[in-house]
DNA sequence: GATGTCGTAACTACTAGTGTTACGACTTTC
DNA sequence: GAAAGTCGTAACACTAGTAGTTACGACATC
């Protein structure tokens, strides 16, 4: 499907503003976020951008500015970070549209649909049953 | 994510043999299918190629030839259809490998990976609800 | 005014998907 | 056994999306 890495980094950098929020921190910079992910700080900043836009994330400029959280881990699920940073469906369609005159180019895209959004909307509801506390958890959990 | 069209077009090419066989046709061809999805042969029989090699489908060479179905529609599922035409994951994890001296760079792939694997399994649970019989049932639902 | 960070544009590189042409391999038909 | 039709597959071009990079203005603090 060619699979991108947006959700993956995205919640990459949601945990790591928290965790460095709770050692006392007030912000974190694209720069730190980046150097973790072993990314480019600007692939940081287009990322959190969008999450802002979705109202999960604060940012300040200036001197000593950066990135803060605005909301809660536990408030904020993968669903949240998922529609912040993916717009399109799962499934394309046809590409040029299929021969009307025929029946299945007729009824075939209105049938694919029904079908892809039931399958979305599963998927929607999976990706909300995790919250960013979940993740943070399980990242601490990992084996040494 | 940049979703791909080739569970639909795959979709398309079954339903369309399947109609095909029950007006007492034996095989369809390549050049048939591509003109009622509107693509070109050559897709049509790259995809089939992947759903022979599943046992989905079987073609015949040589004058006359084609392709025909090797199961019942009610026994062949979106889901065989999606594992011969959609080999990766739907997520990707980190392009470079992140810093594994930081804890969340250390501990965020196999938190995501376990994440990602319940994920990918509900939703192999949903493509193998729904069979290719359902798929014609509902092309031929589409109202004219 | 100097400094540090965001915000964003612009460009490149890479990859996957799709469309297209071409041609050999194979099987039927005559 | 020659002709014809279809698959099987390689090769190539085009497009779009993702990611990486550089650059620089905007902004806030000191």
């Amino acid at each position: 499907m060619s699979a991108n890495s947006r959700l993956t980094i995205a919640a990459h950098a949601l945990a790591w503003i928290s965790l460095y929020q709770r050692q006392g921190h007030e912000v974190a910079t694209s720069e730190q976020i980046a150097s973790s992910a072993n990314t480019n700080p600007v692939v940081i900043r287009r990322l959190l951008g969008e999450l802002r836009k979705a109202g999960l994330v604060e940012s300040r400029r200036g001197v000593g500015a950066g990135w803060s959280l605005a909301r809660e881990l536990t408030s904020m699920t993968l669903l949240d970070v998922y529609e912040a940073v993916e717009p399109g469906p799962l499934f394309a369609m046809h590409r040029a549209t299929p021969d009307q005159g025929c029946v299945v180019g007729y009824g075939i895209q209105p049938a694919m649909q029904g079908i892809y959004e039931g399958i979305e909307e599963t998927l929607r509801h999976e990706l909300a049953r995790v919250t960013l506390e979940d993740v943070v958890r399980d990242v601490l959990a990992a084996p040494r």
